[in-house]
DNA sequence: ATGGTAGTTTGACTA
């Protein structure tokens, strides 16, 4: 069995501890991490080597930033994006040419903003790369902080904003699933209200007040047996905003 | 009510 997973951290140097401990518990043989927000120079490897994982990475100064922490090592590791500054973006390969792309997609901050059409152009840049990536590589996983709430009830019933659900996020996500992808997380039967990030501010997590917008894309080469949220760590002291999302494969042999 | 909290580039930005 592969045991995969995302977790958007908001801060590794913080959140060390805690990946740490869940590795430790979990143990995931993946571990995709989103906003590291640590540059590549002060990136802690030294402590990710001690708890038996190899990584790679691709951060900057104080936003964005991804890793991928691996039992095994990773081979033809890609940072970027066509014409991509900001650190959102990290491809590696594993055994059996598992191919792991490891997406913090932007957050658009407000529906027809600036912002957004940065997030609906770089989600555009993000669907050429992986239908590339297909034909190369059969077996793919797409996973990490995509910023997009599929469907109504991947948000709470409170949520008064565009953002997250408009129909052009929607669409475009909807866009790269049907690359040959599949929302692992939705191929079981799962809890209502079922969320992986709830906002920092105002008793949000204790209110239930989140949205699913952590995901595991799978292609449908791969056999997935299980998808599951731990809301554990988002109850800890000093948690990231986000909780930690893990996918099982049957290992192909 | 344009609030609230957390993290990083100390203070304005991003989320």
């Amino acid at each position: 069995m592969l045991k995969i997973a995302t977790w958007n951290v908001n801060s590794l140097r913080i959140r060390l501890p805690q990946v740490l401990d869940w590795a430790k518990k979990f143990k995931p043989d993946i571990l995709a991490l989103q906003e590291t927000k640590v540059t590549d120079d002060k990136f802690p490897l030294e402590a990710i080597q001690a708890a038996g994982y190899h990584a790679a990475f691709s951060g900057e100064k104080a936003y964005n930033g991804v890793a991928l922490l691996s039992r095994l090592q990773a081979s033809d590791i890609i940072t970027d994006l066509p014409e991509e500054p900001q650190r959102r973006f990290l491809g590696a390969t594993y055994a059996n040419n598992l191919r792991v792309l490891n997406v913090y997609v932007p957050n658009g901050t407000a529906a027809d903003s600036e912002k957004y059409h940065f997030k609906l152009n770089w989600l555009k840049k993000l669907q050429d790369y992986a239908r590339d990536s297909l034909k190369d590589y059969p077996r793919l996983i797409v996973l990490g902080d995509f910023n997009i709430a599929s469907e109504d009830r991947d948000v709470h019933d409170a949520w008064d904003s565009d953002l997250l659900v408009s129909p052009p996020e929607r669409a475009a996500l909807e866009d790269l699933v049907n690359l040959g992808l599949r929302d692992t997380f939705r191929l079981f039967k799962q809890a209502p209200k079922s969320f992986s990030w709830w906002d920092h501010r105002g008793g949000a997590f204790w209110r239930n007040r989140g949205a699913r917008i952590d995901l595991i894309l799978a292609s449908t080469a791969l056999n997935c047996t299980a998808c599951v949220i731990d809301k554990a760590p988002r109850r800890l002291k000093r948690p990231s905003d986000h909780a930690p999302v893990m996918a099982s494969f049957k290992t192909t042999r």
